[in-house]
DNA sequence: TACAATAATACAAACGTTTGTATTATTTTT
DNA sequence: AAAAATAATACAAACGTTTGTATTATTGTA
């Protein structure tokens, strides 16, 4: 039943009509060197004969794919996921397709999926490098072979001839600290990532400036930086850092959603009220928070448009000449505090 | 500074060796019909130059590209980033990269990608069909070209020729209704999704032979089938079909996690008491039902295993030879009911 | 040492397009 | 009506591999 038909080809075509294989081509390309007339007659013997055109055999002689390469560390989070949606959105308007692998959070899965993106398979890539990528060479090494490339989310070091989308990490959740404070918190746990993130070094350090600015004193025993990679153990950690917490803390930040919300969980457990005797806020504002009860403050991060961003600047330097010096783009987006019923 | 350098190939290889073409593509695939001091005199070679291998040419030549396509309604369903990983896992361990597409809950959209796909970049397509699809002409007659395919979760009619991935929604759902009966429970509401969506028939069948099985009376007004494709809406749905509702149900059925939290965020805003007052069920299982409090008891739908047999069956299609007759497949996964504390 | 058998390699076609250049057909100009 | 200009098409190389067949080099045998 499912002998594989041969497709047919341009040549296919030519053979049928008595032309070249050329001037098939250039008719399915409108090219204005072939008469109308023989342009009219190829379409519709090509429809008729179900020519569908052979995408890799373009790929080979054009030197272009449309593919475009995404690299994040994990599937599992909706951060980036919805990122994955913007470049998708963008991309597919642009007539690009989008080859998303994971490197599974390990710098190791990192340079081997690079390895096999630089096989040819796509023209571009959009990475946002694992908390494990201490040394970017790797980036920089694909970077000069002529690989376009945007970094986003977890930039630990600018890597030149790349662009970057990102936030302001500190000044978000300085703000959101700050938000707390104003609210009249002054014993403001914390609650971060991994230490070797970036991202979470960033908000961590946000955290301290705000505290600072407002003479309050950091009291190391209020700071968990969680260190699970895993959402199973996240749970447990978070739930052990509140039974051993000698302090009632009135406020905590969280680094993340699902830290929020597992701290909201934890606290109610206890017994707490929830904001009366200690507020919440979160980070990422993927929907989640609206869900609990009570829903949870956060710092909204626009997961969708760095997505759609870090397409936007890829397939500019796609269109660019191959010989023009490209010129590096550093782009911040706003975060926004959302407020809830949880602060 | 970013000058696309010309990638190495064979024939440089080649030349700076002074052999063949085709005795360096045989020496770097260890066929041994070439010397083993030529071998590794060209793998060293090959690593001096630094060549990479050109998937695109290796693709025209053999034929196969080694990707798979997934085309998947929409991404923003967790259920569908499951699948996605189990396919991805297996793929990645059986040497294929995934190219994921969403046919955004459109069957004109489904359509479109499906003939991107035709055009020769994916060896074969995994594909879960929107709610729209009511005709599947369209696969058939891909299938009929000789496009290995895998279809899961909604699948309306049998497609001969594509191998299916499935659960038993009725019976999943009968169980979990089946369930709160012997809990004591007779008023059982029923939140399904869209009607047009296979899945959500099925566990509407379940829902009502459980009833009958055991004795009690369909009441209509205690089901609702949400419309909404969209998180937003969904919300307002279950909030007003909750506050229209004459009866006080004592259990609640709903055809995924998230009816099932926003059922039970509706319930507790009226000061309802889960589990005592009423019960409820949730179908999916995939982490959000244990962040909330009540934790969610479940049907547990075995995403991951879902992707990873749909990776299963079509690679195993992809290693058929071309002229067999591809022997058709129905896989059924097994549910299991996951208690928790809202029943 | 010549001859066959086998090992190692080279040649060339194929995969299905695109595209620069050459050729032929048609129209315009004189 | 012939030459020139232009329009339409054909030819062939290129993209970077793979792979069947032909060729050459190296063995082993008598």
């Amino acid at each position: 039943m499912s002998f594989k038909k041969r497709r047919v080809k341009l040549e296919d075509i030519a053979r049928k009509l008595n032309i070249s294989i050329a001037t098939v081509s250039r008719a399915l390309d409108k090219n204005p060197r072939v008469k109308r007339s023989t342009q009219e007659k190829v379409f519709i013997t090509a429809k008729e004969m179900g020519y569908m055109p052979n995408q890799i055999a373009k790929s080979l002689s054009s030197g272009k794919t449309h593919i475009i390469g995404v690299l994040i560390p994990r599937y599992d989070e909706p951060f980036f996921i919805e990122v994955c949606r913007g470049i998708d959105q963008y991309a597919r308007n642009h007539n690009y397709k989008i080859l998303i692998s994971s490197s599974r959070n390990s710098y190791e899965f990192e340079k081997e999926n690079l390895i096999s993106f630089e096989r040819g398979l796509v023209d571009g890539i959009i990475l946002s490098p694992t908390h494990e990528t201490e040394n970017v060479a790797h980036l920089k090494d694909l970077i000069g072979k002529g690989m376009p490339m945007v970094l986003f989310d977890n930039i630990r070091e600018e890597v030149s001839g790349a662009d970057h989308v990102m936030i302001d990490d500190e000044k978000a959740s300085f703000q959101a600290v700050e938000f707390l404070i104003q609210k009249g918190k002054r014993k403001i746990a914390f609650i971060g990532g991994i230490k070797q993130k970036k991202v979470f070094q960033d908000r961590f350090k946000g955290y301290i400036a705000a505290l600072d600015r407002h003479n309050i004193i950091y009291d190391e025993r209020l700071v968990l930086h969680c260190n699970s990679l895993d959402r199973e153990f996240e749970d447990k950690e978070i739930l052990s850092f509140f039974k051993n917490l000698k302090i009632n803390p009135d406020a905590v930040f969280t680094c993340t959603d699902n830290y929020g919300l597992l701290t909201m969980k934890t606290l109610l457990k206890t017994g707490k009220k929830i904001p009366q005797e200690v507020a919440v806020i979160g980070f990422g504002d993927l929907g989640l928070g609206e869900v609990f009860v009570p829903t949870l403050t956060c710092v909204s991060q626009p997961s969708f448009e760095m997505g759609q961003k870090a397409a936007e600047l890829l397939i500019k330097q796609l269109n660019e000449p191959e010989d023009s010096i490209h010129k590096k783009t550093i782009v911040k987006l706003n975060t926004q505090l959302i407020e809830r019923e949880s602060t």
